[in-house]
DNA sequence: CTCTATAATTAGGCCACCCTAAATTAGGTT
DNA sequence: AACCTAATTTAGGGTGGCCTAATTATAGAG
């Protein structure tokens, strides 16, 4: 009902052509768009009155078209998604410039929004900084992991290890009591001095201190 | 001459998909293809039709069709790239399993045999030795990515961290310990397990999942 | 205010993909 | 060997996207 349906790449690409040539208030003409894209007036006609049909794009014949509030949003996704894939590609894995654009191009369509978000994240952006950018984002899914110290941890629960903050000498003997990061570990009781653990090579028991260098993952 | 035209989504898929079904060397048939694919039976014979005419399958009517070496070729290409961007989706990136196998599915028609290839050193295979993958990959044009994760990196070499994916919680633990964007890092010992790590403030240990969202630069 | 050059649209055609419904074929049953 | 059923293909229809050619509208020149 929403029409959600997924736009088609080609409609997409029109829509964020449209964007990147709507100069000010200005409606966009026809043949500007066939320069663009490379296709046809002809062809060009034809998608903006499907895109007119949509809601998308305010189309008036023989007078150009400019994005509607939903046309704009769509817009702003797409370019999002295609900058920071252009980023990943250059920055991260090295592709040269022109090729990191042109696949970009085509992997903007294909993209989630949580594989979006993730992907910015990743790239160093806080998504929620970037509130503009991310207003098509307005319930987040992720319910990130929790990271916390065996010292703050519940009694009862069982948790993955993550990260122990060595203390060589601290590390290796818990290392050989199979208190690795990637293992599983319950609190069995604490009581904010002595902490009693317990993973598949036994029960042990550590101070305060050592408890808060250990850090799991609920 | 070489039908080089670039396939369509659609008819990679149907490859895709009479690859896996292709168990010994039987012929897949028909109905079995539309189940997998959840098209009509006449459109796959359409659809396979269309890939006989390329070469990329051996059709014969009533009798079901199987890859041509052309296109267990393409076959083995795709299943590549889809294998890639799912790793990289679930391992980096932290996107769930069933997200990560829809998305990876519709990038894989887009990657270029060279991000294809930057991917993979990323994720830590050396493309040399998935020799029979890499077959299609004549000319290499080895500039391995300048950035890898420290699941990835070598014993004994140190890095710049340029980049700590994840929630803040996660990447504010490590902060506090001076693992943070822009400072140094040696990889004193992994064994694909746990990452022993050692930077000015002390030594640590992280397990492999950590490890891969601590980006480095060589 | 008409006239014309240019821009834009419509008309009509082609192909890839998808469908449903109507043949057709294969292969086991009797 | 003729027959039936399930699998398969063909026939025919629709849509999106692309095209060329023909038509029509606009806006600026005279």
């Amino acid at each position: 009902m929403t029409g959600m349906d997924a736009l088609s790449e080609s409609a997409e690409m029109m829509i964020k052509n449209i964007n990147q040539l709507a100069a000010d208030e200005k409606r966009v003409r026809t043949s500007d768009l066939a320069t663009k894209t490379e296709l046809k007036p002809a062809t060009v006609t034809e998608m903006i009155q499907r895109l007119g049909d949509l809601g998308l794009v305010d189309y008036e014949p023989y007078h150009g078209v400019h994005l509607t509030k939903q046309g704009q949003h769509v817009a702003d996704v797409i370019e999002h998604r295609f900058n920071i894939l252009e980023r990943f590609l250059t920055e991260i894995l090295g592709v040269d410039n022109d090729e990191a654009s042109e696949v970009a191009c085509r992997m903007e369509h294909v993209l989630t929004r949580d594989v979006e978000h993730k992907l910015t994240t990743f790239l160093g952006v806080d998504p929620e900084k970037e509130s503009d950018l991310f207003c098509h984002k307005i319930n987040i899914e992720d319910s990130p992991p929790k990271y916390l110290p065996l010292s703050n941890f519940k009694e009862g629960k069982t948790g993955t290890i993550k990260l122990i903050f060595e203390n060589n000498e601290l590390a290796s003997i818990l290392g050989k009591k199979g208190i690795i990061p990637g293992s599983s570990l319950l609190l069995k009781k604490s009581n904010n001095k002595v902490y009693t653990i317990k993973n598949n090579e036994g029960e042990f028991s550590v101070d305060r201190d050592t408890a808060s260098k250990i850090i799991l993952q609920n």
